[in-house]
RNA sequence: GGGCGAUUAGCUCAGUUGGUUAGAGCGCGCGCCUCACAUGCGCGAGGUCGGGGGUUCAAAUCCCUCAUCGCCCACCA
């Protein structure tokens, strides 16, 4: 401990080296059968291709403290990691690589392109778990899982072969959301709706008998090739008499009707809908009601296929848009053009824009499943920060649509569903096992060609990571878990999921606590991405700053429900907060740890009568600081919690009590060791209340006081409890003093005293807690505010000088001489007394108005009058000031 | 269209059930290399709490209203 520290904090030094140690003893790891009660947080499993940015950075870093700090508290904390097979990222990141070689998973095939992704993932895929180690990420890596790890999978099989059985999955036609750039169908969640400036044609269709026409109005002209009818309300008088009669769709030679359906809304466009039951929910439905051909004009890669008219055939369907528009236009049918703003789905993982599409699917009953979970929630299961967003989750399960779930992809779980394609047989088999053959007539099978959405794996993960469906000890003893920490995008995805699967399979609901964290966003607002690159690069942060400067910066900027705004342009100035702070810190130990040696005295073997006031004061602050960052580190108000810690050690360990106990501290008094113990025992303290968010400053710096087990650690000690040795008088003496030297300090800088030079304070009318301060701590004050001497006296000294008057009317006055501008130092206390005469009189007008004396709670009326009569002395001592200046008026 | 929310210092945000002269960090100004730290120390300026109305002895805080901004959901083509 009496080694050298270098003076500047070198994170390179340390980090990655007290990372290693701290995994080489397994202080990341829990058993189940350890004891504690659990704590258990799932990690949102990344991307297996993902690479670290900011909002990992700020995800993991939120987990991070919350195991270290209950982990802290005796809890048996359990942090899980793993990675998401990602089905349509990684296929389409795989594609990319073959596409620069020419080729398509096409030409491979299914199995070897699988493989290539497999050697792929081998190669490059779980790197950001690697990234989290310099993050200082506590997981136990022992548990590491991928989705599609061969127990995971079979968790995956047993959900989906269940939920057939119970009925809640089926399959059938129905409009899907398409990607046309992917080939695959999409969850409605996975269709981002994004407000788009378009246009609404109305297009004339004529009466097939020539005895007049119809508008309707359509944003996706092209899809009037797969028209089947148009609708009306049977209610609108302009069409009730058309109801029945024939239409000859222009550029066609086919026939459709006008039909009457109460879905279409007579106010909207023209009050007649054109019906493309193929590619539209709604036309969908109404065409089922009517009994409607469904006639699909588009091929997967959303050109028009071989049912539209031969000139449109091979068209995309943007151009085929433009080329309908313009026949329209040419054959006078083009009624007219208005720009219309609205919703589009865009793919999320490629942003095409979706195409609605009638289409073979999986899907899961969801209704159901959102009943219990929405239950679970108004029952007070489940406990979200910020808590509004609880109202967004019940909102969505109350208005849920059914899950489609198959994905024409071929990385991922294959769906176990096998068919007989054998004459007269034709059986379908949902199974656990894959069969080898057709149970009903021994033939051939041919298994379901598609894949699980990647969220039918990870909406599993709070029991699948833990062995289910076998009844492992870790599912026992860490199922339920504790708390659920992700960004509010994907509540829906993956939260609300999970609830309703641990309803449904476990009984229970899967976590406690969901805390929703913003986003990190750059100066103007807007999201990090690699797109706009205004990214911030979290291991570039780490490499200049060290991890303790980037969590404690993102910790300290993260309110709850707040996003966190950095500046990508000026790292240094973003991050100033834990850069700072980290060196203050790392200065702090290094000052007190060369004072330190192996002989300070425990805390509890100080004979309390040896306490000076400054030690009474500090330990009843790291008493409260303890008592306050433990209150928000629970209330999951991190930021407080940090804010608690670093005001602590800071402002009042290092700027007061150091400063005071210097003298002290370089003697070898007796005197000298209370303080040394002191020091230890509130740095101590104050280094565990920082460890969950600055892990290796605390650790390195803790490791080195005495005391400390030289095989324990940080990381696995308890929590500190506060020690209640303060009282009132420590900390009533100990603010006089820093009035009285706050008050010299400001009139030095105000008449511009050269730092080196000396001067004297005289104090007149000194309070009793200043009285007790000067004379207790007069060499203290002497020290800390560069005086000569100070003195009390009754009456004000001849000599000129700049005064202050403190709050409990004590007057502090620093002779000057010469430096002293009498006509500045006038008006500075003529306006100080003005402002507190004027504070004086609102608060007379309040205390003789007998509304407030009688209806307020006596506390506060005295509360009121003390005040008063504190403001009356303050005026007073100011003009008397004034007048012995010989200040005008 | 439905749901949720925001508006406090130049910037990002606190302000817990209504009750001291509304706070912090960053930024800004002045003075300092004081033997732990210039990534520092000391001092300071800066806010009619978005506008208006109301409830109350008392409102940044509760209610109404207007304005501006944001997020989520949505089959008015």
């Amino acid at each position: 401990m009496t080694e050298e520290l270098a003076p500047q904090y070198d994170p390179s030094a340390i980090e990655a080296a007290l990372y290693q140690k701290w995994r080489g003893e397994g202080r990341f790891h829990v058993d189940a059968d350890a004891p504690g009660e659990p704590y258990v947080i799932q990690m949102p499993p990344p991307n297996v291709t993902a690479v670290l940015h900011a909002g990992h950075g700020l995800n993991n870093t939120i987990q991070d403290v919350l195991i270290r700090f209950h982990r802290m508290r005796g809890r048996k904390a359990l942090w899980v990691p793993g990675t998401d097979h990602a089905g349509i990222a990684t296929q389409n990141v795989v594609e990319k690589r073959l596409a620069q070689a020419g080729k398509s998973r096409f030409d491979l095939g299914r199995e070897a392109f699988v493989e290539e992704v497999w050697t792929f993932v081998g190669e490059t895929g779980g790197q950001i778990l690697r990234q989290l180690e310099a993050l200082g990420s506590a997981c136990d890596w022992d548990r590491t899982y991928f989705t599609l790890d061969p127990g995971l999978s079979r968790a995956v099989r047993e959900v989906f072969v269940t939920m057939h059985e119970q009925g809640l999955i089926y399959r059938g036609k129905y409009i899907i959301n398409w990607c046309p750039r992917c080939l695959t169908a999409l969850s409605n969640e996975e269709a981002e709706k994004e407000e788009t400036a378009g246009h609404i044609w109305h297009l004339r269709y004529p009466l097939a008998d020539g005895s007049g026409s119809i508008v309707v109005a359509t944003t996706r002209p092209e899809t009037m090739l797969g028209d089947v009818a148009v609708a009306v309300h049977p209610d609108d008088p302009r069409y009730r008499a058309m109801i029945g009669a024939e239409l000859a769709l222009p550029l066609t030679d086919r026939r459709i009707p006008i039909i009457a359906d109460t879905a279409v809304e007579q106010d909207f466009g023209s009050g007649a809908v054109k019906v493309t039951p193929a590619h539209d929910p709604t036309d969908f439905e109404i065409g089922r009601r009517h009994g409607l051909a469904q006639l699909d004009i588009m091929t997967d890669d959303a050109h028009l296929n071989e049912t539209v008219p031969e000139r449109f055939r091979g068209l995309d369907r943007f151009v085929a848009r433009k080329q309908v528009v313009a026949e329209f236009e040419a054959l006078g049918l083009l009624d007219r053009v208005e720009p219309h703003r609205h919703a589009v789905g865009h793919c999320y993982r490629c942003g095409t824009i979706i195409e609605p599409r009638l289409s073979d699917q999986w899907f899961v009953r969801m209704q159901p499943l959102a009943d219990p979970a929405l239950a679970a929630y108004r029952q007070g299961a489940l406990r979200f920060i910020p808590e509004r967003q609880g109202e967004i989750y019940a909102n969505w399960l109350g208005n849920i649509r059914d899950w489609c779930i198959s994905r024409q992809l071929w990385w991922g779980h294959r769906i176990p569903v096998w068919y007989c394609d054998a004459d007269g047989c034709g059986q379908t088999i949902v199974a656990r096992e894959d069969p080898d053959a057709c149970p009903g007539c021994g033939g051939a099978l041919r298994q379901d060609e598609d894949v699980l959405d990647t969220w039918f794996s990870s909406w599993l993960v709070p029991f699948s990571s833990l062995g289910w469906p076998e009844q492992t000890p870790d599912l026992k003893a860490f199922y339920p878990g504790s708390a659920l920490v992700t960004a509010p995008e994907i509540l829906f995805f993956w939260v609300a999921r999970m609830v309703m699967a641990g309803l449904h399979f476990q009984g229970k609901v899967p976590f406690e606590t969901i805390y929703l964290h913003g986003t990190v966003r750059d100066t103007q607002h807007r999201k990090m991405s690699k797109s706009l690159g205004n990214g911030i690069d979290p291991l570039e942060v780490i490499e200049r700053y060290g991890a303790d400067a980037l969590r404690y910066t993102l910790v300290s900027g993260m309110a709850v429900g707040t996003d966190v705004i950095l500046d990508p342009a000026d790292i240094d100035s973003s991050f100033a907060p834990g850069r700072n702070f980290a060196n203050k810190l790392w200065n702090i130990g290094r000052f007190l740890l060369s004072h330190l040696d192996a002989d300070v005295p425990r805390l509890a073997d100080v004979d309390p009568e040896a306490f000076t006031a400054f030690d009474r004061w500090i330990l009843g602050r790291v008493d409260f600081a303890i008592r306050h960052a433990t209150t928000e580190y629970e209330r999951y108000r991190l930021n407080d919690a940090a804010s608690a810690a670093y005001h602590f050690l800071w402002s009042d360990f290092a700027d007061w009590y150091l400063e005071a106990a210097k003298p002290r501290l370089y003697g070898t008094t007796p005197d000298g060791r209370v303080a040394r113990a002191v020091a230890a025992h509130v740095f101590d303290a104050a280094l565990r209340l920082l460890h969950p968010v600055m892990p290796f400053i605390t650790e390195t710096l803790w490791l080195r006081l005495p005391h400390a087990d030289p095989r324990s650690a940080l990381i696995a000690s308890p929590w500190p409890t506060p020690v209640d040795v303060a009282d009132g008088t420590a900390s009533r003496d100990v603010a006089a003093v820093q009035a009285i030297v706050g008050a010299i300090r400001g009139l030095r800088a105000e008449y511009g005293v050269a730092p080196g030079r000396e001067v004297s304070a005289t104090i007149v009318e000194a309070s009793p807690a200043a009285q007790q301060a000067i004379t207790k701590m007069g060499e203290t004050i002497r020290r800390l505010a560069k005086l000569e001497q100070i003195t009390m006296q009754d009456t004000i000294p001849d000599e000129a000088g700049g005064t202050i008057v403190l709050e409990d009317g004590t007057s502090v006055i620093v002779p000057l001489g010469d430096l002293v501008d009498l006509d500045r130092e006038c008006a500075r206390l003529g306006d100080e007394a003005m402002k507190l005469e004027g504070l004086v009189r609102g608060l007379e007008a309040k205390l003789s108005n007998a509304q407030f004396t009688s209806r307020a709670p006596a506390a506060v009326v005295d509360g009121e009058r003390e005040k008063l009569e504190t403001w009356r002395h303050q005026v007073a001592s100011l003009r008397q000031k004034r007048q012995a200046l010989g200040c005008p008026g």
